[in-house]
DNA sequence: GTCTATAGGTTGATAGAC
DNA sequence: GTCTATCAACCTATAGAC
């Protein structure tokens, strides 16, 4: 490849492989910025500064690009993995609620761009969906974490014993995913707004707090 | 230019104009099932019987077909303005709250396949959005009517005094709409479950119930 | 592996008859 | 108002040189 000229940044900040991940990340931008509706293959080679016929050489069809970028889109759900969640007893619940949502916030928040712009076609949504089912991925993961937090904390005695944790885990990271959704329908203008994840966090922490001795 | 929402009022009781109203349908039925990078002013025009000229005639250029489309296909979220949601004190706060999340269930249901497929082209989603805001829609609307609901329970004594109405009535519909987008993703196939909506209405009752004297 | 060049098909949109 | 016929532009994908 003639990167003759300043060319393509890969120094030490991008270890690129070189042109299969230029094409990815091309891809990938182009779908978050202009949706898929508007995504060419033309438009991913020359963004990524290679020729047409390389990405075909790459992902096969348009489809193979497509899919590729989908699960290159799907990483930050790695990252929404940790045991770590398992709450502390001298931890106010608020806290550690706090810290969940936004976690889930930010993940939603990159996640989003990529799975709305697949939305937009329905085979690539079936194939993305199946992609999902035999890894077992979606949103009921999310529930299940935070389904799993909230019966430890019951057992800690921090939570309500009568509570039902995974329709609370359910509220939880619905409010989260909604909000992350209207930010991203909205874009710059974000009209009115939801309320705020930490007050979200503090109401849902009081409603679960144990009944015992008001 | 033909007017967008407004009938044509051609003749009194304007049973007229059977051809605008058949593309309109069948772009809505494409643009749900097919997705919008699939739909085609020629396969709009072959579904609704009409030749494809006539969609230019009626519509001008393929985006404003869709604006009038994304128009038709908001109408359901008028079904969801009833003043009809004052809580009554005589009944249990877990009923209320079953059918309220059952009718935002149905209104996402049938207004996610268009703004799903809108939201894969950024600059018809930038477009839907500013509709959005000019006509104060959006996710804050549920919001809002949630909280007002809330609100009047609150002070029929049927929930607790302390507890955050705004901040719950997001999670209420965040819940909502996490379900039916998960529906709309996984199609046929749902995968697992997440927590049904009668149980999700009873969690927030029991969450939501006035703490005096337990 | 990457390029240039191009084939073959589809698309959005227009012109003009009726 | 609706149609048929058509165009130029664009798209995906392939062939073949290097």
């Amino acid at each position: 490849m003639p990167d003759l000229l300043g060319g393509p940044k890969r120094g030490p900040g991008r270890p690129s492989e070189g042109v299969r991940d230029s094409i990815l990340d091309a891809a990938l931008a182009l779908l978050s910025e202009s949706g898929l509706a508007r995504l060419t293959t033309r438009q991913v080679a020359s963004r990524a500064g290679v020729s047409e016929a390389s990405v075909f050489y790459h992902f096969g069809d348009k489809v193979g690009l497509l899919q590729a970028v989908v699960l290159a889109g799907l990483e930050p759900l790695k990252q929404l993995e940790p045991a770590t969640l398992t709450g502390a007893a001298d931890r106010p619940l608020a806290d550690s609620l706090s810290e969940i949502t936004s976690a889930m916030d930010s993940f939603f928040d990159r996640a989003l761009p990529v799975v709305e712009a697949i939305n937009g076609d329905a085979d690539l949504r079936a194939a993305f969906a199946e992609r999902l089912l035999e890894r077992d991925l979606g949103p009921h993961r999310g529930v299940q974490l935070v389904d799993r937090y909230l019966t430890g904390m019951k057992e800690l005695g921090m939570v309500e014993t009568t509570a039902d944790t995974h329709a609370t885990a359910l509220l939880i990271v619905g409010a989260c995913f909604l909000r992350s959704w209207q930010r991203h329908l909205m874009g710059n203008d974000p009209g009115p707004e939801l309320p705020g994840l930490t007050e979200t966090a503090h109401a849902v922490a009081q409603l679960l707090a144990p009944r015992t001795a008001d």
